[in-house]
DNA sequence: TCACTGATTCGAAAGATATCAAAACAAACT
DNA sequence: AGTTTGTTTTGATATCTTTCGAATCAGTGA
């Protein structure tokens, strides 16, 4: 739902450009599927759990997701949760052996929002 | 909250260090304050209106209020909504100059946020 | 097959967020 | 002062999120 709103503008004769205001030269936002798909990735990390969990990953290569509870004071069912937003997201993976699931980064998806928030390009 | 549970352990000769579980070695989570904070820096831009703001302030160093509206579709109310998360976030700033406001990325949080998801450490 | 333990899903309650219309505020110009 | 334009604040509402107890699913081993 993109609209686009026309405010009156300087002479024609005063710019070399189409503009839409006074203020300054017209710059566009990036798709809403490429921000959608952003906004999804930073939503999965805009918890505090969810940080420690990603945290505990970074700093071993791989977690026992029974470990995860103790970790960051939630119950079995809520820290579930959590792992689940992390999965969905792509941020995460994990794998059952045996009795437990363990779980670790997936450094590629890790690497693609810190490229969104590079600066010039 | 950080609560401890303990687990039936695995017998004392098997291991070398203290556990609580019998899947793993311990691994504990950052802090609460610390937690909190980069989860906050990810909820400010878990939206995709946000995330297109900060695209446009990525790509020109400087970015008119008055051009936000039109190209992320939301009326003025809302942007100005999304640009106070942003500022209170610490991720941009803005300063009026004379009619209108503009608005650039802060980057050395950016920065913060990219070295918070750099693997080992 | 039954019991046990780890992990997930379901359902519900409390809290947070996004959105916009309307009102208020701020700077510039008449 | 009054008007115009850009920006923010104030409600109000609809939607999404977090959280946990209870129920369920999934392996292991008696």
């Amino acid at each position: 739902m993109t609209t686009v709103t026309i405010s009156p503008a300087a002479p024609a004769s005063t710019r070399a450009l189409p503009v839409l205001n006074d203020c300054c030269a017209p710059s566009s936002a990036m798709s809403d599927d490429d921000a959608s798909l952003l906004a999804g990735m930073f939503k999965a990390l805009a918890d505090p759990a969810r940080v420690k969990i990603l945290s505990m990953l970074l700093n071993a290569d791989e977690v026992c997701a029974c470990d995860f509870s103790a970790s960051i004071g939630k119950t079995a069912a809520t820290t579930s949760h959590h792992l689940k937003l992390l999965r969905d997201a792509g941020l995460i993976t994990g794998d059952r052996r045996g009795t437990w699931i363990y779980y670790r980064v997936i450094p590629e998806r890790l690497t693609a929002i810190r490229d969104a928030l590079t600066l010039g390009q």
